[in-house]
DNA sequence: CGAACCCTTGATGGCGATCAAACGCCGTGG
DNA sequence: CCACGGCGTTTGATCGCCATCAAGGGTTCG
């Protein structure tokens, strides 16, 4: 099976999985547990793949060939309405894509593209459904996956119907000091108009809501974002404890 | 272990599954393909309680030791953000719910409450995770009905950022009569003020968004709809082939 | 019969989208 | 090296969708 004709397209970073990066790919958490034996056969039949940034790696309505997981760099899945385009999640390195579909062997309901220069395992979908019936711990790293991954959507769309725009800005900004164990200043990954269409809003508004912020503790450089006061914005931004 | 404990109250309707009733069980999607001895095992130690109508099951935050599993009546998953709520999903029987925080043991994203006199099957959540490395075909059943409410979260949350109210209301109107084969007349299930919480809009834009619905193919008496132009409806719905 | 409660209809206001223009940044090409 | 153009961001002005507030009609239930 060539992936190069499952891509419609040939590029010269397409190989099989080599003994030496092997290693690095079975850390990965949905691998790390697994049996040894299983992970090399699964690892034998998968490709990793060196992709270009802004490159669309498939388009809603596809079957779901290939389990996708992003071993670096970072990818943006997104839908659209025909003339109008949101991005729902932020890949980021070490997570797979895409697995309920590749589970289910339905088509995709996302597109996705890269974001920046990515390297993408790409794991044959019925191997892998295979194999997590034969290895206990690959079925519960799946399991474990997907459940978290319906929790963050879950999540996403009660941020889109109970709070407004300058709310999901301030609640995205302190889930990511969290993430970073707490830092008061950090970096925006991507451009923020990405942000904006990942919070539901324009990129107009946005700039808005980062002024408005200003007057809850916020300052903002460029990408690089400080909190300057903690309290007022958890203040404003009212996080709740068990989603946030 | 005592169910009454765990909800915090004594109902006489709480009882150990009977023997005459475990067909009606079995059959249910989850069930039905798996090893039989491992499913009776299950039975015993589940509970099929009734509950009255508007009854909160769980709240936000708890821990989830069983996974629910809806036999007849109708359940609410709700979300709520101190002042407001959002209905998230309506379970209808047949379904399990809150099977993501019952597999990874995390508290509730969600809380629950019975929409009408409903029966539900609860199923202790450590004995099913077992059960499940045990069982391949529940394994994949549990696998598939959580890759599903993934996909129902992400076509929900794209369709609160991408359409206006009305058109979500056109599409949901649609996606009811497809789901009934295609009927032209059909009634909601609930309050039509439940309906408008599912969509992320006021009871007024609801009834507003009925009233404009008229113009493309759509008449309501009470809570019946009928749809007299499938066309125009069609047309203003814009209904996408993958998800709707 | 009265009291809730839901649904509807109208009036008003606010949040956020759209349109428009200017600024800064960075690439290329003269 | 500088001029130019493209693109992302910012800021301002305006418009539209939808929430809110308010009131009236219908139904259900005590």
């Amino acid at each position: 099976m060539s992936i190069s004709r499952y891509l419609g397209l040939t590029l010269n970073t397409e190989y099989d999985l080599r003994p030496e990066e092997r290693p690095e790919i079975a850390r990965l958490p949905i691998f790390s547990d697994m049996d040894e034996t299983l992970r090399d056969s699964i690892f034998s039949a998968s490709l990793l793949q060196a992709f270009p940034r802004q490159l669309v790696l498939f388009e809603v309505g596809q079957r779901a060939d290939f389990l996708h997981i992003l071993v670096d760099g970072l990818v943006e899945l997104f839908t659209s309405n025909g003339d109008r385009d949101t991005s729902m999640v932020i890949v980021t390195p070490g997570h797979s894509f895409i697995l309920a579909a590749a589970i289910t062997d339905m088509p995709y309901l996302m597109a996705a593209r890269t974001l920046s220069t990515s390297r993408i395992l790409l794991v044959p979908a019925p191997l892998l459904r295979d194999t997590i019936e034969q290895d206990g711990a690959l079925n519960r790293a799946t399991m474990h996956e997907l459940a978290w991954d319906y929790r963050e959507m879950v999540r996403a769309l009660t941020d889109m119907k109970l709070r407004q725009s300058t709310e999901r800005l301030a609640n995205h900004l302190l889930l990511q000091s969290r993430r970073l164990g707490g830092a008061d200043c950090f970096q925006l990954r991507g451009e923020k108009r990405l942000l904006a269409s990942l919070l539901g809003m324009t990129p107009e508004n946005l700039s808005r809501a980062f002024g408005a912020l200003a007057q809850h503790g916020i300052r903002v450089d460029g990408l690089t974002i400080s909190i300057t006061d903690r309290k007022a914005m958890e203040g404003f931004a009212r996080p709740d404890p068990f989603f946030d």
